[in-house]
RNA sequence: GCCCCCAUCGUCUAGAGGACUAGGACACCACCCUUUCAAGGUGGAGACAGGGGUUCGAAUCCCCUUGGGGGCACCA
């Protein structure tokens, strides 16, 4: 199904921040390009001049690259079939229009916004269907030319047949009908001479000789247009591929920035920026991983793969017709995964940065020896600095009721930690050393080994979820640990 | 309202007419391990939306119903 060398490109329109949706859909691209030989083409759809956001197209080329999805041609590496931007090749959209025209498959719409409001409002009224009325199609060759004459700002729109069906060949879906009757007169150029979409998108797929088109599910409706357009210009179309929808994790409706209510009342944002993920601590082959499975597996076993065992896989044939929930559960578990193959070493350096959003200034080397502790316990790398805070700045003295474990009281506990500081103070500084002393210590003082770990946990750490005991107190070394345990066995002389 | 798409555990999915007592993963529950929390191990609960066909045989093919979703801009 997949044999020959694709040309494939993502088409983003610099009117926002890359989401996770144009993410999967340029991670196919991606994909296909590299499972066929061929080219993954970025080509900036920027024909929207009222909506355009300055720093987006850098957020697209920065995340694009963050998950490793390079383009072969587009923005900074150019290509041969540039220019890249919508906006730099007016002129191929313009003629095509004139030649549309030509054709008799487009004319000229004189009609205003208002009169275009208006007329939507009456229909509406009416019970009918709310487009475009097709006044300018029927125009009197007079009335026409006398606007014409004027000079009367005008859209290209559409002549589409009033009769008969259109036919798109959807490489996953299979055939799809639509009745002409249906259809819209479409406008393909605006009046500030810029295309539409539409437009837009026919004729740079076919100059630029694109051979598969992904795009959104939602894409779907106005495919018989473009199928109308390729052969009104008498250009062979590209293959179809339209991708399933990505849902909100209610399962309802597309995955979209919106309020989410959380089960305690409180509401929350959906994450669905790829930079949003990126500083929530997520690790981008991670999340590769997750969003190539948006829609797309080729096993029902195997689910955690690199890039490279996903190309091999890759098939057009194994996408999903169906639309997908967004699991945030089932990433938050798989960015874990990623996170437990690291070596130590990568992942300090990676929690650096997160580590320094908290306000602690540590390097990657003071993080080596410290990571293990905590590798198979955070899901996210923004999680670290809350588990190793405690290393690098002083804490708070516990309340006394914090550390009083269970079946104890203050003098119990008091006693506890005094003869842990008089052990600490004498031992071999070394992990298992310290393990040793302290669990004979346990024993001779007939305590549990959580009675008695558990409050010097907390006495040091400040918390009382921290990541192993004895490391822990190796790592801090001995002068903060006597200092901490005096702090706490101050605390509940005075309790 | 009109047009279009979709339909296996709560979620992602395996399944391409007989190998299905419907498999795996996340989440959930229990137990084990254990200094807390994790990670890990073992086990458990949990699905073919409904109805008609086709066929010796249907989760799989067809039709209808229902349900969900998407689209109807001089936005993409």
């Amino acid at each position: 199904m997949t044999t020959k060398s694709a040309r494939v490109r993502f088409a983003p329109s610099p009117t926002g921040y890359l989401h996770v949706g144009g993410a999967r859909t340029a991670l196919f691209d991606w994909l296909l390009a590299r499972k066929t030989g061929g080219q993954f083409i970025l080509r900036i759809e920027d024909t929207d001049r009222k909506r355009y956001v300055p720093d987006s197209l850098d957020d697209i080329e920065e995340h694009l690259r963050w998950l490793g999805l390079q383009w072969d041609e587009g923005p900074d590496v150019g290509g041969p079939y540039g220019p890249y931007f919508q906006s730099e090749r007016l002129e191929h959209y313009r003629r095509a229009a004139e030649e549309l025209i030509a054709k008799g498959w487009a004319y000229r719409c004189y009609c205003t916004p208002e009169r275009l409001e208006q007329s939507r409002q009456e229909r509406q009224k009416r019970g009918e269907p709310p487009g475009y009325d097709r006044r300018c199609r029927f125009m009197s060759d007079e009335e026409r030319a006398e606007l014409e004459a004027q000079g009367a700002p005008y859209v290209v729109r559409l002549k589409v047949p009033l009769e008969g069906e259109t036919v798109v060949h959807d490489l996953i879906r299979g055939e799809i009908r639509f009745e002409n009757k249906t259809l819209e007169d479409v406008v393909l150029l605006k009046s500030d001479g810029y295309p539409t979409y539409h437009l837009a998108v026919v004729v740079d797929d076919h100059l630029m000789q694109i051979t598969h088109v992904l795009r959104g599910d939602e894409w779907i409706p106005s495919a018989p247009i473009h199928v109308m357009l390729y052969e009104a210009l008498g250009w062979e179309q590209p293959q179809w591929v339209h991708l399933p929808l990505i849902l909100d994790p209610s399962g309802k409706g597309k995955l979209s920035k919106r309020k989410k209510k959380n089960p305690d009342g409180t509401e929350s944002e959906t994450m669905t920026l790829v930079r949003e993920f990126r500083e929530a601590g997520y690790l981008p082959e991670a999340m590769f991983n997750f969003i190539a499975l948006l829609g797309w597996a080729y096993s029902g076993d195997e689910e955690i793969f690199t890039p490279e065992q996903a190309i091999q896989k890759f098939d057009l044939k194994d996408i999903k017709k169906s639309p997908a929930v967004f699991s945030y559960e089932k990433l938050e578990w798989m960015n874990g995964v990623y996170i437990r193959k690291l070596s130590p070493e990568d992942l300090a350096e990676r929690i650096v940065p997160f580590m320094q959003k908290a306000g602690l200034n540590v390097t990657a080397e003071q993080l080596v020896p410290l990571v293990p502790d905590i590798q198979e316990r955070i899901k996210t790398l923004a999680e670290a600095p809350g588990m190793l805070d405690f290393f690098f700045r002083d804490i708070e003295t516990p309340a006394p009721e914090a550390l009083i474990p269970k079946k104890m009281d203050a003098e119990k506990t008091r006693h506890a930690l005094e003869a842990a500081r008089a052990t600490l103070a004498n031992v071999e500084w070394e992990h298992d050393a310290i393990e040793t002393a302290l669990r004979q210590l346990a024993k001779d003082l007939g305590l549990k080994a959580g009675q008695l770990f558990q409050p010097i946990r907390i006495a040091i750490t400040g918390k009382r979820v921290a990541p192993p005991l004895f490391t822990t107190i190796e790592h801090l070394g001995r002068e903060r640990v006597l200092e901490r345990l005096d702090r706490a066995i101050a605390t509940l002389a005075n309790a």
